[in-house]
Formats: structure tokens, C-alpha cells, sequence
DNA sequence: ATTTCATGCTGAAAAATTTTCTATTTCCGT
DNA sequence: ACGGAAATAGAAAATTTTTCAGCATGAAAT
């Protein structure tokens, strides 16, 4: 499960555009389509490659309002580590999760239409789980920089 | 530009999986795989899907650990944040930035190898940079969600 | 009520791509 | 230098994407 050269360069390219053809991927990395047909089924398989999805312009399907929210538990036990965990996947609104270091046990970061829409997610949605402590909003003024592509 | 239900069912399929073909997708929307084509491509003109890509396992290329970190410019001149902005998208370890309200300006999330790395691009990478007024770092200790599809 | 126009759909044909197959080349360890 | 596994190339087969012509639906105009 080593990555050479030409698997990293294949691996910038189709994480900055699936949609190109093996042949123009061939073409790019001066190799023959089947040499990168097999490289790519390798890498699927190996799990390097996770999936392939569409990315959405978050304006047109009505969720400009981006808010980073950090949430405390009210305790740290195993059961309510898990309920929290298990609840907020089911969230459409929360795009990430994660466990943290420091003063707040969770980062969330959450698309919504708007302000309003953020009131209502948080009073009906977020807060209404047992267990929050506390939580501490941050609203996103602009966007600088939204990749999906890791250093690779 | 409306999105009517089909419209919205085939987003939340293509950001599930774009891989899939026409004629599957046809057959899980009941339509026939020249409506799935037009509709797409209608989509990806007006903007509504913006790119596809292909997902990455960030433990397969060395990029488990990841940091969110806070930052405070040193002053809110124009002419600082336009640098910062333009400098930090440079950096290929930042994968995502975002301008915020609060007590810091800038909330970065930051994929690197280990802890010796971060320290690594810090000291030499980001607080390399200009202006930069003191920054917070926190990591992560479990990743519960970080999905790329919006509630559509 | 009828016409007209635009929009979206269907099914089939054409074009292009993916996938398979066979053979050859390259590379590495012994 | 040699043997064997892995990677590559090119062509054929299978599948998919894309184009095209025609049909239905619905809204606006007469």
C-alpha cells in the first residue's frame, strides 16, 4: 500500500476533478488508460480512495449561513459520549463533528439558511439533546478557503 | 432555478455517490436515463453541483492528525487580512478557512501527519506568516462526522 | 375553446468511455 | 544474470454517455 509518484499525482488530479476520463488522465501522467484504470481500481480498493461525490454551491440549495459551534456535555460519561455522538449524525444541519482537546468537548460545523434558521436548529435541534453543558456559537463572516483535497 | 423533488432526491445521490451511472439512478428516481442526463446537466450548469471529486481515506496518505485552529490577525487592516487570506490559501496542510465573528478572525482546520508536524508548519508556515496576532489550537481526539453533503 | 410555445419526457442510435483480455516490458530480490 | 511478480500497452468487448427526433403536458395568448 505504497504511494509512488504517479499514484499521488493521480490522486491530486481526481481530488481536484473526478469527472476526467482515463484517457485524459493517461495523457496527463503519460501512461496508457488501462495502466490508469488499474491504478485507480487499486486504489479504490485499498480504501485510498474513499468515495466520489458531487460538491453542491451551498447558496443555491439555500444554505449560505455557515456557524461553527463548540459544545460541552454536562458530564463526560461513556453513555452520554455516546448518546450525544449517535444523536448528531442524525442531524442533516451538522456537516462536521468533532471530538476535541480543551474547554469544549465538541466542534460542530453547521449549514443553515439563516440566522432565523439557526435559532430555530438550535432551540428545537442541538439543545434539545440531553446532556449539552453548554454550547458557544461562532458565525462564519466569510469563506477564505473550503477544500475537500488532503496534502497528499 | 427551482429544484423540484426529483431535482433535490437526485443531489442527495449524487453527493452520496457521484459514481453512479444514468441508468441506475433512472431506475431509483423512475425516470429514463435521458431525463437523469438533461436534469444533470442542467444542474451543473447553473451551478448548483460546482465540482465532483473523489474522496480521500486521511489515514492512507499520513494526515490522521488533525487541528482546529483559532487565529487573531495583529490589526484588521485591509490590507493585513487581504494578505492573510491570500497567503493561507497557499498552504495545502489548511484544507479549510473560514472569517469569523468573536474573539479570533480566522478558524482553520489543519490536516498533518502527527503533533511533530503541526509543530512543524506552525513555526515555519503559519505563524510564519505576517501580522499574525496569537492563535489557539485545538485537537482532535475522535472525528464523529465530517460529511462534504448539504441538507438539500 | 383553440393555438402556440416552451419544457420535460421517452426510446433508439451514435459516440465515447470503461472494462476485459492477452501479450509484453519492467523491476526487484536472489 | 536470472526468475518471477507487478506494471504496462494495445485491441476487443461491454457499458455508458450523449445526441437526436418525436411525443406529451401545461401555461399564456388569442
Amino acid at each position: 500500500m505504497k504511494l509512488d509518484a504517479t499514484d499521488k499525482k493521480l490522486l491530486n488530479l481526481l481530488q481536484s476533478d473526478s469527472k476526467r476520463t482515463n484517457k485524459q488522465l493517461a495523457s496527463l501522467l503519460n501512461l496508457s488508460v488501462t495502466a490508469v484504470y488499474e491504478r485507480i481500481k487499486k486504489l479504490e480498493k485499498d480504501g485510498t480512495i474513499k468515495q466520489y461525490v458531487a460538491l453542491v454551491d451551498k447558496n443555491k440549495v439555500d444554505k449560505s449561513f455557515l456557524v461553527i459551534c463548540h459544545v460541552r456535555l454536562s458530564q463526560h460519561s461513556k453513555e452520554y459520549v455516546t448518546y450525544f455522538e449517535k444523536e448528531v449524525l442524525k442531524l442533516e444541519e451538522v456537516v462536521e463533528c468533532f471530538h476535541v482537546s480543551g474547554d469544549y468537548d465538541y466542534i460542530l460545523k453547521i449549514y443553515v439558511k439563516d440566522m432565523e434558521s439557526y435559532r430555530e436548529f438550535m432551540i428545537s435541534k442541538l439543545t434539545a439533546l440531553k446532556h449539552i453543558g453548554s454550547t458557544h456559537s461562532i458565525f462564519t463572516i466569510g469563506e477564505v478557503k473550503n477544500a475537500t483535497a488532503l496534502p497528499v
